[in-house]
DNA sequence: GTTCTTAATGCCATATATGACAAGTTGGTA
DNA sequence: TACCAACTTGTCATATATGGCATTAAGAAC
């Protein structure tokens, strides 16, 4: 069973990973790409599928993808680490 | 066989993974603390022998686990992020 | 209606992050 | 010498990130 602790790193989790999508997200949109672009914008191979998974926060990306995600939206990772926490 | 973008892409991600590992290292020997202290501060479990591949550059993380680090060492992702790239 | 683009989702395979533990190393201190 | 703490490294199991592909859905055009 999972206890109170688990649940509540989970949703931490959870929430860490929706701000970082929704982050994601909006930076692609201001630049007018759509997520097919951002894939073919990346250094090496990345699956369009994977980024819609980003984006809504279904998957925990590692660095170096957030790192080629950054990359091909001109942005530093710190400025994607600009999102604001959910509670 | 590797073609030359494929190393050049492992060059990318080793830059980087060692580049995050030495951010984490320098914060961690500042704060006083162990391998062991700092994993025993972050949210729910994490393995001291990870934090030394991680430090080391071994491991490619996933921002969840940056996320604990981060909190873990007291500072926000955005300034883990503070890191001099190399090459 | 059809066609096209965009995005979401489901499934499967592969690579790897992480958990867990044992063993080795290094430096200090006695 | 011995001991101890901090760290590294190896191995194995499990969970999951990612690659790849097919399908579905919705909206915008025509």
């Amino acid at each position: 069973m999972a206890s109170n602790s688990e649940i509540a790193l989970k949703k931490t989790r959870n929430n860490l990973l929706i701000s970082i999508g929704s982050r994601i997200q909006k930076l692609r949109e201001n630049k007018g790409f759509s997520q097919v672009d951002l894939a073919a914008r990346m250094l090496g191979k990345f699956d369009t599928t994977n980024i819609s998974r980003i984006e809504s926060g279904r998957t925990n990306p590692t660095i170096f993808t957030l790192y080629r995600i950054a990359n091909a939206l001109e942005v530093s990772i710190k400025e994607l680490m600009e999102f604001e926490a959910l509670e």
